[in-house]
DNA sequence: TATGAATGAGCCTTCATTCAT
DNA sequence: GATGAATGAAGGCTCATTCAT
């Protein structure tokens, strides 16, 4: 008997000769649904097999606990997150219009990626993050770093530590991102325009 | 049946002698600390009991479930931190004083209420808000509504929805506060300080 | 603050000078009522106490256990209703009308205490009878036993056992008691004529 | 989502290899035994699971709660003893014999399922009795209505109503079996012979 | 003597994990 | 490799019993 099964999302760049299995791949995307909708401890390993399409057992063959599985979901969504938020970046751009397109391609991956972003919310908030390794966490922060130390020098933003860069560039779109998920605002194009004004303000010199 | 228990609100008489009994508050501080450190489901009423100094069965005296316990705590720091974040507001003061007051009130509640603010976010991420009462969740949403259209009206801060004044002023703190709290930044007053000066510009005319 | 308390039943000879003490009969009576009405397990010592209209300790002045209670209850309810069923018999009588007598007291002593019956019930068919000493249980038996074998000797009923005597003869109406308690039947003076004459049928000779 | 399990009902293809899975047999006679020596609240799952020689969590793969199983043991006895009570009924014979055979068959079920029978007169005085659906109470009322019906027309029978007719035909077989079960008499083919005349003399015309 | 707040053993149930097939 | 039945540790909660007042 073969329930439905492999209902997944197509992001899987062809890895040269084996991507990641099949059934890996569906328990993956179940969890991240999952924990989207119920929280880690409203997803139980019974659930995710099932969505998965797959045996209770199986999870097992793939992951050696359901701590490891959620670590994974954690990494699987920075790799597909990461090359989405430097895409279209060009070393030869005027830096603010590089921050403007780092900063929407950001507010596009959350917006467009709704359980990825409620999952990260969980996760964030749950004893997981301290198992990350640091270097994980720090993935986006060179890149983003460089950009900003570049802005700083050419004095088009003040100077500030990446922390408060972080803070008053993303913070914002982050909160309004999630009440959008939640119903209680509707992020469209215009709202984005004045929420970046603002988050430019902040930071610019 | 057992005399009234388990309803009454968190902060009543001036507490001469006593007003919330030892062991309600003792169970309540121990979860709040605890989920801070564990999260909901990494707290079991054992540990609890056991960090309050009290028999497993006792909890049950003061609260009907570890939800309603739960929301209790929830409603204990809105309490606490309610009063503290339009203390000293004048309506005679300058507006942008104003906010900065608010503002900063709000930062040093977060900052010296590290177990609360933990807590918060993870409540916030979780099923359990659905299950406070809109009333409470708007308590602080009014005043800085009124707040906000009056700094608007004077042309002190530009047009801009609630939603989008908070994500701009608020968002930046709370997760500077996170860092803090997590070790990765130290929130001093010099930096307080200028992040305020960021919030500020984010919204200012 | 003394809630309700004390409304008892009125059957308690008064015994020479200090009869049953005022709270023991009334905790007496709150478990046999509350048993009749929820069972063993579904009466907590809370629910016992309340009714009763005692504190939860007192119980246990009175009584070393829960167990115990439910023993005493016991006791009570056979020597209230030990008294009823041979009032009224006279050695002079005709053997068929002591018979007679013996059974209609017997049938108006279950019929008019509900919840001495239903205690019952749930007690012969619990762990409980087991410690019930064996003379406890033999009270009526002597007696009974008397009146069957003058009966037998007069040939007015056949030879048989007690056991059978009490089977043939006891069984079928409290069936009926149970059925009529449980809104089953109507056991009204005509049933219960017509069930005599069966159960005189079932051993006359 | 688990395949069928749980609704299932007992007497099914005449198993020839498996019918009844081995283990949720296991259960249902462990907690059909445990319950007669220690009633409904004197039986922990714990002990079933022991005393079944399974984990404390299979009970769980076959029954959704601790009461599921009761009434499916219920079910279960009512299956079988069902099945004995009419056996070798014929419309052909005399009314007696066929009550007769009828009484003895209860006798011999009752007898000869010593668990069965507490695990009945426990059920009987509890509230689960109210979670039977009345037809299945009904299942055995019917055919003896009719074979009463049947004997009061053809005035074998004096005329009665069910109710009375059980009581005065039954109640006492079901007294003494009891005795006998709890060693307090010998119910040996002398004695039941004994009872059955006496039983019969109840109610014949 | 009477109280009722406090206790903690024990209950029912869930669920991450294992392993025979 | 894949399965899912089976497991049992652990969780939330109840309640008979105790004891300081």
């Amino acid at each position: 008997m073969a329930p439905t099964r492999s209902q997944r999302s197509a992001t899987q760049q062809a890895r040269p000769t084996r991507g990641v299995p099949e059934k890996e791949e569906a328990i993956v995307q179940a969890m991240l649904e999952l924990v989207a909708e119920h929280g880690f401890h409203g997803t139980s390993t019974d659930m995710i097999a099932s969505r998965a399409g797959v045996g209770a057992g199986t999870i097992y063959r793939y992951f050696a606990t359901k701590d490891e599985l959620i670590l994974r979901v954690y990494d699987r969504i920075k790799g597909d997150g990461g090359s989405q938020i430097f895409k279209g970046d060009d070393l030869e751009l005027p830096l603010r219009e590089r921050l403007r397109r780092v900063w929407r391609n950001t507010a596009q991956a959350l917006l467009t990626q709704r359980s990825a972003f409620f999952f990260l919310e969980q996760f964030y908030n749950s004893p997981y993050v301290k198992q990350v390794p640091p270097e994980t966490l720090e993935r986006f922060a060179r890149p983003m770093g460089q950009l900003l130390e570049a802005a700083v020098r050419a004095q088009v933003v003040r100077e500030m530590s990446q922390a408060l860069f972080e803070a008053l560039f993303f913070a914002p779109v982050m909160m309004l991102v999630r009440m959008h998920h939640l119903g209680q605002v509707v992020l469209d194009d215009s709202l984005l325009e004045r929420t970046f004004e603002g988050c430019w303000n902040a930071i610019r010199n």
